[in-house]
RNA sequence: GCCUCUUUAGCUCAGCUGGUUAGAGCGCCGGACUGUUAAUCCGUAGGUCCUUGGUUCGAGCCCAAGAAGAGGCGCCA
């Protein structure tokens, strides 16, 4: 069609030159008048306009330009005559590189319900709201990678296939070589593992924290990022059976540095985010205002998405120990009216309800409480001096929950072990883990930041299957 | 895993007390119009009422079982 190199959109948008000729490419994302071609090529949330004067072009060519279809356009910039742009693009040339019969194709240029596009998942990124919310899941990815870095930590890659299942964070996948209908067996009639390709049973990690625990040993400050699995049967809008997961983990940290560096976190992802993708988040907070207006007054967001952003950067996180937050609660009209359908007593884990009091009605901010019982806990979780509880600590967000879970980890030796008796976790599997108290070990700490609930967070969405692009639960596998 | 709700046109839904030919808006298609921004106006087509079984003279509607989806809870990130 033409020598000219393509135009990316989002460039053009941002400076465009009178009168200079530029190739295009995207999707038609609308084609009103039979004149305004909209086109989207996914660098940008904006559109350009694309101008076709239909005398001059032929009918079965205007015809093939239909929603979401694929075309090149050779214009020249002009400035725009109408309102919603400052400059348009008057068409030359326009190619049809893939059609896309609407007739047969399943997106309508209209609403859609988000439960129906998850069933188009080949489809959704195309729509103003999904490529809305997969822009900003990079960004909040590469933003990770940029706050840790500039503060000198390494990027650990922790095994996706562990050997160990000791970690304790949920029901795992196994891995294995084997068919299910002729496994070995040993003499017992039990699957003989050590006929498997790894020589042991295997399964997909839960964690990475204790392969981080080795490396902050090491080299002072690490992370990990990726992929996680639980096969928990969780039928939730904020469980997946595969996530990613962010976990930092610092030598020399104690529990309140890992509560600073857990706010600072949040709030980086968060600033990153608001400065840099406003034309999404704009959108992002509109679909949500228009939603809303059908519901009831008590159901709507106290406040609008760019403002609930601000919001939480603007203001420390509460911090408060297990202990007062279940004598808040005591103390609360719900819990003296009779409203909680669960009890509060010292010593059992806080329900949704409750955490959903704290940050939403008694704090209106993320909350973190620290200071668990013991008993609700991970056996590596540092014992506090009053010998109950111990340095856990988990970040409750608005409208999600839990966010973040993390701790001060045991360093002490002889009350690791001790731990590792009373909740039966086996030590010879975790001999490794062991060592690293027994040779040179430090105080040290770290978390877990649930990657998707923080993209669910920032961009508003309500169910964590949407902001994932494939998401995995419990019967859906799909793409 | 438990509880609740939903399933009717391509999509979102309405459908009265069980009664004749199941409706609307949007989308698609056709036409009109042409500086539109969710364009507008007119018109056409489009239905396994989720499936199976039952009750009934008669079932979209009642009953039973099953399937799929959503929400809440639990587990957690």
């Amino acid at each position: 069609m033409s020598s000219l190199r393509r135009t990316e959109i989002a460039s053009l948008l941002k400076e465009a030159t009178i009168n200079e000729d530029v190739l295009i490419k995207g999707w038609v994302r609308a084609f009103r008048a039979n004149r305004f071609i909209a086109l989207n090529d996914g660098s940008s949330f904006g559109n350009v306009q694309v101008v076709v004067d239909f005398e001059n072009f032929d009918e079965d060519l205007l015809k093939e330009i239909s929603f979401h279809s694929c075309i090149e356009v050779l214009g020249t910039v002009v400035e725009s005559q109408g309102a919603g742009q400052k400059y348009e693009v008057v068409a030359k040339e326009i190619k049809v590189l893939g059609a896309s019969n609407p007739d047969e194709y399943s997106l309508q240029p209209k609403k859609q319900t988000l439960e129906f596009l998850r069933e188009k998942a080949h489809f959704r990124m195309r729509t103003n709201t999904f490529s809305a919310v997969f822009r900003i899941r990079h960004a909040i990815a590469y933003a990770l990678h940029k706050f840790y870095h500039d503060r000198g930590y390494y990027y650990m890659h922790t095994p996706i296939i562990t050997g160990s299942d000791a970690e304790g964070a949920g029901e795992m996948f196994h891995v294995t070589t084997f068919s299910p209908d002729n496994a070995p067996r040993t003499e017992d009639g039990e699957v003989d593992y050590k006929k498997d390709f790894f020589g042991k049973q295997t399964n997909l990690t839960v964690s990475g924290q204790l392969q981080a625990e080795i490396a902050a040993l090491a080299l002072g400050k690490v992370y990990t990022f990726g992929p996680t699995f639980r096969a928990e049967n969780s039928n939730t809008t904020r469980h997946l059976a595969e996530f990613w997961m962010i976990e930092p983990e610092v030598a020399f940290n104690d529990i309140n540095d890992n509560m600073d560096l857990a706010e600072d976190f949040s709030k980086y992802l968060i600033n990153f985010i608001l400065d840099n993708y406003p034309e999404d988040l704009a959108f992002l907070e509109k679909r949500i205002l228009d939603m809303e207006k059908q519901m009831p007054k008590e159901q709507r967001r106290p406040m609008p998405l760019i403002e609930t952003l601000r919001f939480v950067v603007d203001n420390e996180f509460e911090r408060i120990t297990y202990t007062d937050a279940i004598n808040l609660l005591r103390n609360s009209k719900p819990y003296k009216k009779g409203k909680f359908e669960y009890d509060v007593e010292w010593g059992v884990d806080l329900q949704s309800e409750h955490e959903r009091w704290l940050v939403e009605k008694k704090f209106k901010k993320p909350v973190i409480v620290v200071d668990y019982p013991k008993d609700i806990k991970a056996f590596y979780m540092r014992q506090n001096d009053d010998e109950k509880t111990v340095a856990a600590m988990d970040v409750l967000f608005p409208g999600i929950g839990e966010v973040i879970g993390g701790s001060q980890r045991e360093e002490r030796h002889d009350l690791l072990v001790k731990r590792m008796q009373e909740m039966d976790v086996p030590e010879e599997e975790l001999s490794w883990y062991l060592d690293l108290r027994k040779f040179g070990g430090c105080p040290h700490a770290g978390f877990g930041m649930g990657f998707e609930r923080m993209v669910l967070f920032i961009t508003g969405m309500s169910n964590i299957r949407d902001v994932i692009p494939f998401p995995r639960t419990p019967g859906n596998a799909e793409f």
